[in-house]
DNA sequence: ATGTCGCCTCATAGGCGA
């Protein structure tokens, strides 16, 4: 983590899944990145790391006071809004946690929707666990009765593409297959790049068009005790 | 069905979430 900020030196850095129930402020600081955390204990948490100033918007996703989940995240960062969401996984299907995961995108939509028709440019990154075309894993058969694969969840997906964001992966790399974010730890799965693509940058209009590059880094992937996902770098004009 | 991790606790094993 300290390398990977060290090497690649990203202006910022949103963290998905901390699992912890404080944050490491200081040990980040003290690389240069001033940080915002929304973390719970044992599970979910997320995490904004940035070179420069951070507005910190909202902690929460609207539409359920209810919902005390470490999922979501909203900042200011020169300009551009940035938002952090770790998305509910949702297995096993049918149960309540599926439920959850599609209340959670139903009210991720219209929250997307008012950013869409504001001026703040904004960009919305993290994990949402949605495989969204069968391309994005490499076997569709193998995933057929998991969560990030079901038709309610990939059909909200490609509702807040119709609204207008970009999947900045998929827009420069289109028809690519075999480009994965996640690799279960079973059955040495990223040796054989058995994976998925779950984790994405949706960017509104006025982003996508400062869209320059958008590429996977497998590197940390390969490391000794890796987590089972990699980052996603996104450069903006 | 299973495989593998990491975190938690009515803790050193088993449950849970991923």
């Amino acid at each position: 983590m300290r390398q990977w900020l060290q090497s690649q030196s990203p202006d910022v850095l949103l963290l998905q899944e901390l699992k912890g129930p404080e944050f490491p402020a200081l040990v980040f600081k003290d690389l240069g990145y001033e940080s915002v955390a929304v973390t719970q204990k044992a599970y979910n948490g997320v995490a904004v790391l940035s070179k420069h100033p951070i507005e910190t918007v909202n902690t929460t996703l609207a539409g359920d006071e209810e919902d005390s989940h470490a999922r979501f995240l909203e900042v200011m960062i020169e300009g551009i809004r940035m938002v952090n969401i770790y998305l509910p996984n949702g297995n096993p299907i049918g149960s309540d946690k599926f439920l959850y995961k599609l209340a959670w995108m139903d009210r991720l939509l219209p929250q997307m929707n008012r950013w869409r028709n504001e001026t703040t440019p904004t960009l919305v990154g993290g994990d949402f666990n949605v495989i969204p075309e069968d391309i994005d894993c490499h076997k569709p058969s193998a995933w057929m009765g998991d969560a990030l694969f079901q038709p309610e969840p990939r059909a909200r997906y490609r509702a807040l593409l119709a609204m207008g964001y970009t999947d900045a992966f998929r827009s420069l790399h289109p028809g690519e297959p075999g480009k994965f974010t996640f690799w279960d730890y079973f059955r040495q799965a990223f040796e054989h790049n058995r994976g998925i693509r779950i984790d994405h940058f949706l960017l509104c209009p006025r982003v996508a068009t400062r869209l320059q590059s958008c590429y996977i880094d497998l590197e940390p992937r390969r490391k000794e005790k890796p987590s089972d996902h990699t980052p996603i770098v996104v450069e903006l004009r």
